[in-house]
DNA sequence: ATGATCTGCGCC
DNA sequence: AAAGGGCGCAGATCAT
């Protein structure tokens, strides 16, 4: 029993939507959506969904208690082929082009924060915009443009795992991120102290303020305006060049304690206090937006509370339900590998056969120690030209110079305005600066030096974030695959889920009884990532894989800031 | 008042 | 002696 290939939905209206099934319309009301998606979907393999754009479709599929296998999502791989070099983009652009550019995701989380009504989201929300594209033609130029790609393999595995990508994204949205409250009270008690009432700062934080502001006789000190606090610096006779923290902790006196705890404090109150629990955690969830390619790089983006970058002291407040765990994994030296990779360095690939890349490097006998090859591999792929970083860019050059090599030929391109392109053939954006206009006998002025070569390290991480990007996407794809097998039966919530996708970590709230096989899961995934992106080329992302009841208990600090 | 830009810092 | 890539967010400051 096989049911339609292929399914677009194309809305029609407030309430009418038209979906060709395999290019035979039917009519139906927005109501009859969900019930017309589960019967197709439960035919045979289910087909593929195309449709404009996935935050406009999934979500109330999935509020539905719906799941779909795949889909294409429209505005992704629009702006994929829009930029990519290995497309003719002349095949690409059509009357609606500019419209398909515009096309932004719909947020929920912007729309749930809104003004009491639904807020100016909802009424603005472009659903007549949208309705007037005309996704069969988008599909058709789309599908035109990928075929007559010479790189049409890599492309098509690019929109796959971006489509992939958008799914994975709606359904973290949805289950959301497990998240105690009380937990997360009792690690701000800990740091700051009880809770202060409405508009008061903490009583830590008032006490430390007190104290710097005495150190520096400077009774009216703003220690978040960095003008004030400089001003108060330099009364007591410090010449700091800025007030970053690292310049601070370099100063002997003894505001600086006082002021650095501050600093630390007061950021943790802002960023993820008390306020940020109440608007942010609902019901034991958060429930950031989370934005596939949402970077130029094709990483993830996520909006709502920055929920990339939760701090590591609020970690054990990301806790499994009673009875459920977390399957925490990250993967090993992401960037360094998908370097190796994508160059063809087959010594690199070696240096990393051990498990530890950079321990490889030095016992290649590239470098003396572990933190030299870590300079110099973060040096080569950050563009670092002098001092430490640029010594051991030289030294990493000797012995793997495909893959410097590699590098290089990138930071070039982008210095002469080019474009570069990751593995799979995601293009990077064209550079705007006024350097790009000169002709080539005009003298460069000491700026525009400085913003080509800035361009110049752009470009030259772009070829390797954006490739491990594209990795990290088939890595979650195919995972996701896998935990909807193991599951058994149930909605996607019930089921183990991934929660949280952080560049090269994964976090997967799954049932304790079934812990053990998504572990093995996620170690599969990512083996069959690499074959699909690397063939045989001899590279392996071996993964740090933590089951435990929170997010701290996958606490690994091995390779946390530079080595000592 | 409102919005853009800067500084600083959390994460990868 | 450091330095280098990508984000989101808060608060201060500047511009309108």
């Amino acid at each position: 029993m096989t049911g339609p290939r292929q399914v677009l939905l194309q809305r029609r209206g407030p309430d009418a939507v038209v979906a060709l099934v395999d290019g035979a319309p039917e009519h139906l009301q927005e109501a009859d959506l969900s019930r017309f998606v589960a019967r197709l979907e439960a035919a045979g393999a289910g087909p593929r969904w195309v449709w404009d754009d996935t935050t406009r479709w999934y979500p109330a599929l999935l509020a539905a208690g719906l799941r779909v296998r795949r889909c294409l999502d429209l505005r992704l791989v629009h702006r994929l082929l829009r930029r990519s070099p290995l497309v003719d983009q002349g095949l690409l652009t059509g009357p609606e082009t500019a419209a398909w550019d515009e096309l932004v995701p719909r947020s929920a989380t912007s729309a749930a924060a809104g003004s009491a009504g639904g807020g100016a989201e909802g009424l603005f929300d472009l659903h007549v915009h949208v309705a007037a594209l005309d996704a069969a033609a988008e599909h058709a130029a789309q599908q035109a443009a990928l075929a007559a790609s010479l790189q049409r393999g890599r492309l098509q595995l690019l929109v796959a795992a971006e489509s992939a990508a958008a799914l994975v994204a709606a359904e973290m949205t949805h289950a959301g991120l497990p998240w105690r409250a009380d937990v997360h009270e009792a690690l701000l008690a800990a740091e700051l102290g009880p809770r202060p009432p409405a508009g008061e700062p903490p009583a830590v934080l008032a006490a430390l303020l007190a104290r710097a502001r005495e150190a520096l006789g400077a009774p009216s000190l703003n220690p978040d305006s960095p003008a004030d606090l400089l001003r108060a610096l330099r009364r007591v006779g410090l010449e700091p060049p800025d007030t970053r923290s690292g310049t601070l902790s370099q100063l002997d006196h003894p505001a600086v304690a006082p002021l650095l705890e501050h600093r630390r404090l007061s950021r943790l109150h802002a960023a993820n206090g008390w306020r940020w629990l109440r608007e942010w955690v609902h019901d034991g969830r958060y429930r950031p937006d989370h934005l596939p390619g949402g970077v130029v790089s094709g990483r993830w983006a996520a909006q709502g509370g920055g929920a990339l970058s939760v701090p590591a002291v609020l970690r054990p407040a990301v806790a499994a339900d009673e009875g459920w765990r977390l399957v925490v994994a990250d993967v090993a030296q992401l960037e360094p590998r998908v370097l190796a990779a994508v160059s063809g360095d087959v010594d690199l690939a070696r240096a990393a056969a051990g498990g530890d890349l950079y321990q490889g490097v030095v016992d290649s006998g590239a470098v003396a120690t572990r933190s030299d090859a870590k300079l110099a591999v973060l040096g080569a792929m950050y563009g670092a030209t002098a001092g430490s970083g640029g010594r051991m860019v030289e030294h990493l050059a000797r012995r793997y110079p495909r893959a410097v090599e590699h590098l290089e030929l990138a930071a070039a391109a982008g210095e002469c305005g080019e474009v570069v392109s990751t593995w799979l053939g995601r293009g990077s954006p064209r550079p705007g600066g006024a350097w790009t206009q000169q002709a080539p006998d005009v003298p460069v002025s000491e700026a525009d030096l400085r913003e080509r070569r800035s361009w110049g390290r752009f470009t030259r991480n772009f070829v390797v974030q954006g490739s491990a990007a594209e990795w990290a996407a088939s890595w979650i794809a195919l995972l996701r695959e896998e935990l909807w097998r193991i599951g058994g039966a149930g909605r996607v919530e019930q089921r183990p889920h991934l929660v949280l996708f952080l560049h090269d970590e994964v976090l997967v709230h799954t049932p304790a009884a079934l812990a053990e096989e998504v572990a093995d899961a996620v170690r599969g995934a990512a083996e069959r990532a690499g074959r699909l992106l690397y063939g045989e080329f001899p590279i392996a992302f071996p993964l740090d894989v933590h089951v435990g009841s929170s997010w701290a208990d996958a606490a690994d600090d091995a390779d946390a800031g530079a080595p000592a």
